[in-house]
DNA sequence: GAGTAAATGTATACCAGGTGCAGAAATCGT
DNA sequence: ACGATTTCTGCACCTGGTATACATTTACTC
């Protein structure tokens, strides 16, 4: 067990080189053929393994997809977390956002490299692979709420409110811009509506519903 | 093809005698032992009809207990529509949302009855149907955005973001309000706080998150 | 460096959800 | 009552996922 070695040992190298394997593979088959269209016996096969490693690596074929994402899922609560302490945690989000859209992040929607639509086309083509972001959806959530109330000190009810509203609204945007790529827009055009709708969306999450309606 | 005729035909009738023997059955049978616990062909069985059968009825296993819902997915877009021509969508919604607490409607969470608590119970028990709920949030959320656009004539992305907003905030509070009354509290105990917490709620949505955390 | 315990990997068989198909049975219009 | 049309059924089949029992590899100890 050489936990803080500097050599990982050959047991944990190896374990790392077949998740990528299977991991590559997977990515490689699904882009090309469709999720759905490739079952996990292909994947195990293209990744020279058993079905039964596979799944000791991954836990369901949508994790095959999904795991590269799993460490945005606690992204907007780590932000608030890290804030400057003279920063409010509605601005440090907003601020990481606009700043996700210059860099043209994935998760923003503002990217528009082949890979990254091709991915997102996969994923909205296979229902599993929807409801998977859901639930990471669900879980952006609760760790948005905990770190507001424990850097915010919001009471419990006020950050889960403000927590789903965050992160619905983030989720809104992002598909939002994903979707005009898809359509053909290219990321660079994009940008300024890009930044200009999420300076609208945060101003209403501050502001309220109340300018639009009355 | 008799739609209006006072008699729907028998071929009508039969139809939907057997869809609520499917159903019948496979609530009963999942509330008693669990879903992951009951397999189709058992509920197939109990109902006295093929597997193939159940299938063409109900598209999925979930949708076994799912359908009872499906009305609910459109019914914030239908409040919006019909509210009173003075009423702001977001008061229509949140006087029916109070509404719906004191009717301890079960999909404002305040419904102890013993079948709705243990249908609850059910679903979070199971994270196939945990995640078909969220696809039914979705389908809330597209609803709604269309209606306030219909009816309210809000921009595209603003009726979007709008829409995620109420309906995330809906959903957490009935989460919350079901969640107490899991734990034990009385629905009609409850009832003042969940009223409070409600009205706490589209207070936010309305005057925004800038109380929250200046 | 040999030997052993622990961890990983594999083959095989199995279960459950879901679909395709061919034909039997029920319902409908006339 | 009869043919046309739906609907139901049984069966075989595919896929995701798991259990078991066994083989292989790695790591540690002496």
């Amino acid at each position: 067990m050489s936990a803080v070695d500097g050599k990982p040992g050959l047991r944990e190298r190896k374990k790392q080189r077949t998740h990528a394997a299977i991991s590559d593979a997977a990515i490689t088959l699904f882009l090309e053929h469709g999720f759905n269209q490739v079952s996990v016996a292909q994947v195990a096969e293209a990744a020279e393994v058993s079905k039964r490693t596979l799944f000791a690596y991954f836990p369901t074929k949508e994790d095959l997809v999904v795991h590269r994402l799993a460490d945005h899922e606690t992204e907007t609560a780590r932000v608030v977390r890290d804030r400057p302490s003279d920063t409010v945690p509605l601005t440090a989000v907003r601020e990481h956002f606009l700043k996700g859209l210059i860099e043209r992040d994935p998760i923003t929607g503002l990217n528009d490299h082949p890979q990254v639509r091709r991915l997102h086309r996969m994923i909205l083509d296979a229902p599993s692979l929807v409801a998977r972001m859901e639930r990471f959806k669900t879980g952006a959530e609760r760790a948005l709420a905990q770190a507001l109330r424990e850097t915010a000190d919001t009471p419990e009810l006020t950050a889960r409110l403000a927590a789903v509203q965050i992160v619905a609204v983030q989720w809104a945007l992002a598909q939002d811009n994903a979707e005009r790529l898809a359509y053909g827009e290219p990321a660079d055009e994009r940008y300024a509506g890009a930044v200009a709708d999420a300076e609208h969306a945060f101003a209403l999450l501050e502001n309220g519903l109340r300018h639009v309606f009355m």
